[in-house]
DNA sequence: AATCCGGGAGAACAGTTGTTAACTGCATGG
DNA sequence: CCATGCAGTTAACAACTGTTCTCCCGGATT
C-alpha cells in the first residue's frame, strides 16, 4: 500500500505539478500537438526519461491540464448563474467573474480555448466532456429560475448549452484584450454584456407564442 | 515579366493546390504548429527543398488556407442573410447551408475551428480578420432588414456578432457529428434551431423597454 | 536556334525528437 | 536495521526535423 503522505509521495507530486506548469507556459506559444515531451523537461529541469514516472505521453499530460484547468471550475457554476438578483446585475457579475478568472489563470484558459478543437483527439474529448457537464449543472441552475417556469428540459438544455459557449467566447475575448488596456477590456465588456442581454430577452419571450400562453 | 499563362505557371499553381491539399488533409489528426515541412512534401511526392518555391514556411502556407477557406465564403453571407421570409423559414435554410457546406468542405471547417484559437500567430490574426469581414458583413446585411429599424450600429455589430460566433460553434457541431449518424445530424440541427430562435427572438424585443418605445 | 529562368532533385548539415536499457541514491515498510 | 521500491539519471539508439548549397532540365524569351 501506498501512503498518501510521505516526503516521498510530496516530491513526486511536486515535480508532477512543475511538469504541468511548464507545460502550460510552453503552450502560449503552441499547440499541444507539436509539445515535445524532452521540451518540457528541459524546462523543468530533470531528465526526459523521469517524464514517464509522472505521465505515459504528452497526450496524458494533456489529459491531467484539463482536469486542472476545468475540474475546479464547477463549485462556481451554482455560484454564479443560481442567485437570484435582477437580470442586468447578474449579467454584470458573470462577466466580472470572467474577466477576474481569465486574469487569474490566462494560460488554463488559453489552453481550453485552444485544444477544445485542438489536435490531439483525448484532450479534445476530456474538454468536451467537462464542457458538458457545465451545460447540465447549468441547466440544473437554470431550472430553479423562475424564469424557467413552462420551459421543457430540452429548451433549458439549449438555453444552458448557448450560455457555456457564450462564456468560453466572452473568456477568449478577454484573453486577446491584452491586460494593459483597459480600454479594449471595457469594449469587450460592452460587447458581451449586450451580447448576455439579448438572450435574456430572448429568453423572458421564448414563450410567447406558446399555446400555453393562451393567445396566438 | 511573367506571363499569367504558359505550362509553366499552371504546372506550378498545380503543386502548390497539391501543397494546400496535402497539408489540409494531414491537419486533420494535428495542428498546424506541429505540421512539418517534410511531411507536407513527402505527402506531395516532391522534394523536401521545393516547398520552398511555393511557400516561405509552415505559417505561410498556413495563411494561404486561410484564405482558401473562407476567402470564398464572403459571396455566401449576402444571399443568406439577406434574402426575406419569415423567420423560421431563414434559420432553417441557414442551418441547411451549414450543414452543407461542412459536408462540402470538412477538412476547410475543421482547419478554421482548430486554427482560430491555434498556436500559429500570423494564422490566428489572419482568421480573425476574415472572421471580422463576416461580422461586418452580417451587420450591414442586417442593418438592411425590417426588424433592424431603430437599432444602433452598435448593437448590430454585436448582433452580427453573435451570428457569426454561432456559425462557427454549430459547424463545429456538425463536424463532430458523424456523417454516417443521420440522428446526430438532426440532434444538432434541432438544438441549432432552437438557439438561433430564440435569439431572434430576443432580436425582436430588444427595443421593448427602450425610450423609443414611449414606456417605461 | 541560342539563351535564360526557375521549379525541382540531391546530398549534406547540425539539432532535435521519443524510447530503451541499466544505473544510483534514498525514503519507506517490515 | 535492513531490504525493497521507486523517482530520477546517464548513455545510446534510430529516426526525424528545417535549411543551405549545388546541380539539372525543360519551357519561355529573344
Amino acid at each position: 500500500m501506498s501512503h498518501t503522505s510521505g516526503i516521498r509521495q510530496a516530491q513526486k507530486q511536486r515535480t508532477r505539478q512543475a511538469l504541468l506548469d511548464a507545460a502550460l507556459e510552453l503552450l502560449e506559444g503552441q499547440s499541444l500537438s507539436s509539445l515535445g515531451l524532452r521540451e518540457v523537461t528541459r524546462a523543468v529541469g530533470i531528465a526526459p526519461t523521469a517524464f514517464y514516472r509522472h505521465f505515459r505521453s504528452v497526450e496524458d499530460l494533456g489529459v491531467a491540464l484539463v482536469e486542472e484547468a476545468l475540474g475546479s471550475l464547477h463549485p462556481m457554476i451554482r455560484t454564479t448563474v443560481s442567485p437570484a438578483g435582477e437580470g442586468e446585475e447578474r449579467i454584470a457579475r458573470a462577466i466580472e467573474l470572467i474577466a477576474g478568472h481569465v486574469d487569474a489563470h490566462p494560460a488554463h484558459v488559453r489552453f481550453v480555448a485552444r485544444e477544445r478543437h485542438g489536435g490531439v483527439r483525448p484532450v479534445r474529448e476530456a474538454i468536451q466532456q467537462q464542457l458538458a457537464r457545465f451545460t447540465a449543472e447549468v441547466g440544473e441552475a437554470l431550472a430553479g429560475d423562475a424564469e424557467s417556469a413552462g420551459w421543457s428540459q430540452e429548451d433549458l438544455l439549449m438555453l444552458a448549452q448557448l450560455y457555456v459557449d457564450q462564456m468560453l467566447i466572452i473568456a477568449s475575448l478577454f484573453l486577446e484584450a491584452p491586460a494593459s488596456a483597459p480600454e479594449a477590456r471595457e469594449r469587450v465588456s460592452k460587447v458581451a454584456a449586450r451580447q448576455l442581454r439579448l438572450i435574456h430577452v430572448g429568453r423572458r419571450h421564448w414563450l410567447d407564442g406558446t399555446d400555453a400562453a393562451g393567445n396566438r
